[in-house]
DNA sequence: TATTTTAACTTGCATTTCACAAGTAAGATG
DNA sequence: CATCTTACTTGTGAAATGCAAGTTAAAATA
């Protein structure tokens, strides 16, 4: 895994500048998310998420993640209308992120999914070691490299 | 503390959606990145930073901070003109997200300040209980509650 | 094989947010 | 009291967002 690239021109070299400049936005972490939690690999799985996203913006959204090697894409053999979206490593690599995300609010914010919660809470490796087994061997190349 | 507030409609009670909601956007992490780690208190010392925030932007983040109980404002009483901001406990509880965001862009773009990534590499808790240090005591009563 | 569905988008348009520049009010300074 | 600072607000154009409708290619159906 090459794992650095140039990159363009970022507004600042602070690694969280660079995190926010790929993932500050209100639908990104959402898209990663429902495929990281809830298995969702199609457009129109995404689509019809909770929070009901815009249908050009998620177009929009799963570009920016492909473009920065977080998911991967790739067609679907047994129907070639679909497109299956996936976790690249890097991708995979944001479940602590998405973690402490939700351990933040929901520990000073009035939040649902205590299940999930309980989960992370008790034991946050072993939490993260379950996503990464469920996700071992699954990703497929990334285009954008 | 009272934890929990019932909050206004959020498209979702996910607590990664609560999170999004609050901090998905491209400079609320970095205000707060230069209150936790750069010791930023004043409106002028935010708007100097190193990306460069618009004003009103400005404004209208620390506004919304605030209002979320992530930062406290109060005068300086040594200079009327002054308003001091810090971290309220809910704001310093995001060192944690912080940590693993500055983490991953470090462990997979190509990003600068590498004593602070190898800070918190090396000792993560050690780090997170630093910063926890440096702001006992100092957080203002919130004023939104 | 012709028709209808389905999946994954694109396009158009109104609304909201953002960025940049300039202006303002209250308090400090000389 | 004139000037400077601090923390903003206001105005304006550009960009991003949200919503509805349209498009294309492949698959399912009649």
């Amino acid at each position: 895994m090459r794992k650095k690239k140039p990159g363009p021109q970022r507004r600042s070299g602070c690694p969280l500048n660079a995190s926010v400049e790929m993932l500050g936005d209100r639908w990104s972490l959402l898209i990663i998310r429902d495929m990281m939690l809830l298995g969702f690999r199609t457009y129109k799985e995404f689509l019809h998420s909770y929070e009901g996203i815009a249908t050009n913006i998620l177009a929009d959204r799963l570009r920016k993640l492909e473009a920065h090697g977080i998911i991967a894409t790739k067609r679907d053999p047994a129907d070639g209308r679909k497109l299956i979206y996936s976790l690249t490593p890097k991708g995979i690599d944001l479940a602590p992120v998405l973690t402490e995300m939700v351990l933040w609010a929901a520990a000073h914010e009035d939040t649902g999914n205590p299940a999930l919660v309980r989960q992370m809470k008790k034991n946050k490796e072993r939490f993260l070691a379950a996503v990464r087994r469920r996700w071992a061997g699954k990703p497929i190349r990334a285009t954008a490299d």
